[in-house]
RNA sequence: GGGCCUAUAGCUCAGUUGGUUAGAGCGUCCGCCUGAUAAGCGGGAGGUCAGUGGUUCAACUCCACUUAGGCCCA
């Protein structure tokens, strides 16, 4: 038996019971190791940092990984899939804090740090493992990764594999310390990560200050004129910029009392206030190297400074095109610094208040030195103006302090060295979008920068160099073995094999070896990068290279990987930075970058807005099947989208629905015919009908378009795209095979009279339905093991479809041009449909005949071979055919074709799509005829040949016409008594079979009819189609008595506007 | 400020190397079916293809600019 289908279960318990045998059954165990273990697909995945709960996206980005690897899991690969889970960080710190209330970064130090990074450490596996946690989504949604090894990045192995990374970039003199300008928080004393910064901007009213630099070495007083918004850092000027191609003036400004000589930017001449008079112009570029006087001397400066710089960076926009520059303040002052050997100076402490040194502002927190510095400058006349502006401008989001840019000592990774190998590397990627390789992520490999790596913060993997402090000679610690050499806090060798030895702060820090200078080495206090983590996951993995060679060769690199476009900067990137170091091959073959999420109105998902979706609700009510479905084929997963939950809701029914149903019509037909599916493909009276050539046209077509689409499927997974698949096996299903299969063929399952049409038919929708099921597994792992153990059990099928190969395309059964002239039958059934409908007459109602005009014999020749489907679902009596030629009646229409001339042509293509569109009856037939059509345009003679005008039928006179893409159908609406009659009877059993139904007849149960009706016209259809009605109702007779029959079924309907009255007796059941 | 992506029907999306009636689903309106039935089906209406300019015989499609939204980086 096939087990029945109850609505009643909804898609989350049906999913949960499929999670109830992959569990029994071990189902993805064995879907990896009943694979060839030399045939290896390798699948990375990318850790999710486990600070918080999942999202509804984080099922989007793991539905694409998992798609594609069990689909190379049913095409025979060992796709070992390790879970990740990233757990260092500054967001699992700032958790931490605030379950602990913490305000300020030195909190921390007086609480702890060895507590503090125990609770990160406690934090980060509680969410993998509570409830509504990672797992627990992971499961739910049918990802299969192995949990039950994955990596972990905080633990010793997983650090220990990190340190030899280190060590090998140490070696190649690729770690370098230097500065790095950074957001920082003057009150919580730390810098922010750029997603920090970026919850905390805020408008703000700023002073915008004008200052006249003056300059040396020329003839008469004369002043650059620079333009900040943060006067503070003036104290910290070394330089003036200006840009390279923009023209500078020169001007006298006369303004009140004042005169002024005055040097700036020619398109921000209207900042100034007064006349003005242009001595000289020239470019930006001349102006490199002008001298000026500093403005304060507080700090000392070692080195040439004070003159004027070239940067692409400054605008026309604001200002004087002559930007201040204070190299620790800025990242583009930073950088420009460095190209000009400017000094760096910092007069500011970690409290963001200016040191002693600077003596008439010391101890003031800076920014609100501001107008105190801005009085210092008037009184020096050398402010030109001030004005107070209003602009965004980054906050710390926890605690409101304005931030500041701050130039901070930073360990760095020389990646800048390498760049043209990781250039090279990126070639080889197919990225998915393509445009991703030399668009995103090309660009930011060629505008690569070096890496800034450490962070002065307590959760991570430390940074393992350790500095003398005596000749500051450096030593990369490359793993724990090395760690041996050296000695703890109470003096004695470090043994990184005992018990509960662990490599983070603070225990890290204690260790420190003897320089061979003497002096004592001890570690630099930072840890790194999380980044770095996640990206040395191809080897850190497999605690390489300290075991698992074979393991790690096996699988590097990857054939696979999956993540979203934020990852650009992020993973993708660090994963290449990384690994092509190391080995000299990109880590990754292929990768689908997936986009944003968005709630239904195309805004941003936040807590803040309160438009998360949450994972698990959308789950337990749409199931998650519908719900992956939904992701991948609504829009191509590099798209950013709306997250519409009606839509999914919709899918759920339509798609998942239609399949229910098309299971359920087949389970109910054949367990009534006791048909079971022969699994070891005997031949069977169904199986040889359908390979015998000249029967059942539909049988063939379906199995044709079937095998169309497996191969569409496999082609385009093959290519990593998973949107099209979706949406070609939804139409399959519901166009094609349901409504079109199913519905043309229902009769087939319930007329018992031919047993091998009624096996083929069987057979035939199997087929289908396994073969659906085998296709759509990747992608709804759920529904489609459900349904191949409903049809497969008892047959021998295997325990789960995820243990089955995916299909392979039967080539012989494709028949393109069925699949076409099929299609043409749906197009001439839509067409008569829409004439019965501007008509008014009934589908029930049967017509005499519909004319189809063709192009010629080959074209009707087809269309005979689906005549009977036609005549079928319009109720016609007969298909007529007409070649153009041939007939009167049926009047033409030509049109150029514009493909073929177009580029022949040239300008004449107007004119000749004009003639052409104006050519007679006559002419369209003599050009059909003869093949070629002569035209003069112009005075010039135009030659038009076989193909370069489409004729179409255009109307059909005296009958009833419609048309679709140059195919047309005429109907003949003409009713004759005999027509009328046959209607009636239909409409009379129609009403026969809604009796017997409301009246809880068994489907199969025999009646007896008894007919009463006033109409004689009732009367004599119903007499005149007997036969047919009795053999549609099962009726054993008809009778036009029987008003004595009191416990009769009885009803009195109308039809074609007269009554009748009937009434149903159960002969036999 | 820089780079990249997106903009097509009320909504969600397709749209082949540029080729002349721009498609689908949902929604809406009208209708059908009632032996797949707490289902199913058909038909109609609905579009200045974000805007402007350009290339071309021909632009939703190619180019430039503008506008709006998004992502990343400053």
């Amino acid at each position: 038996m096939y087990p029945e289908l109850k609505t009643s279960v909804t898609p989350d318990e049906r999913e949960h019971l499929v999670l109830e045998e992959w569990k029994r059954h071990n189902v993805f165990r064995r879907s990896v190791e009943e694979r060839d273990a030399d045939n290896v697909f390798s699948f990375y995945e990318g850790p999710p940092t486990v600070n918080g709960a999942p999202g509804i996206h984080h099922v989007f980005s793991r539905t694409i990984k998992d798609a594609i690897c069990r689909y190379k899991t049913m095409r025979g690969y060992r796709v070992e899939r390790k879970a990740g889970w990233d757990t260092h960080g500054l967001p699992v710190e700032i958790a931490v804090e605030r379950e602990r209330g913490f305000r300020h970064k030195s909190d921390i130090v007086k609480y702890g740090i060895d507590k503090f990074v125990e609770e990160c450490r406690t934090l980060v596996y509680s969410n993998i493992d509570r409830d509504a946690g990672w797992k627990e989504l992971t499961e739910r949604m049918g990802y299969w990764v192995n949990m039950d090894d994955p990596y972990i990045t905080c633990t010793n192995d997983y650090v220990e594999s990190i340190w030899w990374a280190l060590k090998q970039f140490h070696d190649k003199g690729l770690i370098y310390k230097g500065f790095k300008i950074q957001p920082y928080c003057p009150r919580c004393e730390t810098a922010l990560s750029s997603h920090e910064v970026s919850l905390g901007y805020d408008t703000a009213k700023d002073p915008s200050v004008f200052v006249k630099f003056k300059r040396k070495n020329v003839p008469q007083e004369e002043y650059f004129l620079a333009w900040t918004t943060t006067p503070w850092t003036l104290i910290s000027n070394v330089a003036l910029a200006v840009h390279p191609d923009v023209e500078y003036v020169t001007v006298i400004n006369k303004r009140k009392d004042k005169i002024d000589r005055l040097v700036l930017a020619k398109p921000l001449l209207s900042k100034l206030e007064g006349d003005v008079e242009i001595v000289s112009e020239c470019l930006g570029r001349d102006l490199e190297g002008a001298e000026y006087e500093p403005l304060f001397s507080y700090v000392p400066i070692n080195g040439k400074a004070f003159f004027v710089v070239l940067g692409d960076y400054v605008t026309t926009e604001d200002g004087t095109g002559i930007v201040h520059t204070a190299p620790a303040f800025g990242e583009d002052d930073f950088q420009v610094s460095k190209k000009y050997g400017l000094p760096v100076i910092n007069p500011v402490d970690k409290t963001g208040s200016f040191v002693d040194a600077v003596t008439d502002f010391a101890g003031q927190f800076v920014k609100e030195a501001d107008p105190a510095i801005i009085d210092n400058l008037k009184r020096r006349g050398i402010l030109y103006r001030r004005e107070t502006i209003e602009h965004t401008y980054p906050f710390c989001w926890r605690c409101d302090t304005p931030l500041l840019y701050y130039a901070r000592d930073s360990w760095y990774i020389r990646v800048t060295d390498y760049k043209q190998s990781l250039i090279k590397e990126n070639k080889a990627i197919n990225w998915q979008p393509p445009e991703m390789r030399d668009g995103r992520f090309g660009n930011w490999l060629e505008e690569l920068k070096d890496w800034g790596l450490s962070r002065e913060r307590f959760w991570g993997t430390p940074l393992p160099i350790w500095v003398c402090e005596e000749c500051s000679a450096e030593k990369c610690v490359g793993s724990f073995e090395d760690l041996s050499d050296g000695v703890n806090a109470a003096g004695a060798a470090v043994n990184p094999d005992a018990a509960g030895f662990d490599p983070h702060k603070p225990f890290v820090d204690e260790i420190t070896f003897e320089c061979s200078c003497g002096g004592t080495m001890r570690r630099t206090p930072e840890v790194i990068d999380v980044w770095f983590d996640s990206g040395s996951m191809p080897f850190a993995q497999f605690h390489y290279p300290f075991e698992n060679h074979d393991k790690f060769n096996e699988r590097y690199p990857a054939d696979y990987i999956s993540e979203g476009v934020d990852q650009t900067r992020g993973w993708f990137y660090t994963l290449h930075a990384i690994n092509t170091f190391l080995f000299g091959e990109a880590p990754y073959k292929n990768v689908i970058v997936n986009d944003m999420l968005l709630d239904k109105n195309g805004q941003k998902m936040s807590k803040s807005r309160g438009n998360v979706v949450n994972p698990f609700d959308v789950m337990s009510k749409q199931g998650a099947d519908a719900t992956r479905w939904y992701l991948l084929s609504a829009a191509v997963p590099w798209k950013p989208r709306s997250f519409n939950e009606d839509d999914l809701a919709e899918l759920e029914r339509k798609l998942f629905g239609t399949l229910t149903n098309t299971y359920g019509f087949f389970a109910l037909y054949a367990n009534i015919d006791n048909y079971v599916h022969d699994q070891e493909g005997r031949p069977t009276a169904g199986a040889s009908l359908l390979a015998s050539n000249s029967r059942l046209e539909i049988d063939r077509w379906i199995l044709s378009k079937l095998n169309s689409l497996v191969k569409e499927c496999r082609a385009n997974l093959d290519a990593y795209e998973l949107t099209r698949p979706a949406r070609a096996i939804h139409e399959f299903v519901v166009e094609q095979l349901s409504n079109w299969y199913i519905r043309r063929n229902r009769r087939r399952f319930w007329k018992s009279e031919q047993v091998a049409d009624k096996q083929a038919a069987y057979e035939t929708l199997y087929e289908c339905l396994v073969t659906v099921a085998k296709l759509m597994a990747p992608l709804a792992p759920f529904f489609s093991d459900w349904m191949y153990r409903a049809l497969t059990a008892e047959a021998g099928g295997k325990e789960s479809i995820h243990l089955e190969l995916y299909p392979a395309p039967n080539e012989a059964l494709i028949d393109k041009a069925l699949e076409k002239r099929m299609e043409a039958a749906q197009v001439a059934s839509s067409l008569v449909r829409q004439m019965r409908e501007r008509a008014r007459i009934r589908v029930r109602q049967p017509l005499e005949r519909i004319l189809i005009p063709v192009a010629n014999r080959a074209e009707r020749e087809e269309l005979r071979k689906v005549e009977d489907v036609i005549r079928e679902e319009v109720n016609v009596k007969r298909v007529e055919y007409v070649e153009a030629g041939d007939s009167d009646v049926i009047k033409l229409r030509a049109k150029a074709n514009f493909k073929s001339l177009g580029s022949r042509l040239g300008k004449a293509m107007k004119s000749v799509a004009a003639k052409v569109q104006k050519l007679s009856q006559d002419e369209i037939r003599e050009y059909q005829s003869t093949g070629t059509l002569k035209l003069e345009i112009d005075g010039a003679e135009v030659v038009l040949e076989r193909g370069d005008i489409e004729v179409s039928a255009e109307d059909v006179e005296g009958w009833l016409v419609a048309s679709e893409g140059g195919f047309t159908v005429a109907l003949d609406t003409h009713l004759t008594p005999e027509l009328r009659s046959e209607g009636m009877a239909r409409e009379f059993v129609n009403r026969v079979q809604n009796l017997r139904k409301e009246s809880g007849f068994d489907v199969t149960d025999r009646i007896g009819i008894f007919v009463a009706s006033k109409s004689d016209e009732i009367m004599a259809a119903v007499r005149a189609h007997a036969a047919f009605i009795q053999q549609e109702t099962l009726a054993e007779s008809i009778a036009s008595d029987g008003e004595a029959l009191t416990e009769a079924a009885s009803a009195t309907v109308e039809i074609l506007d007269h009554e009748a009255t009937i009434r149903l007796v159960r002969v036999r059941a």
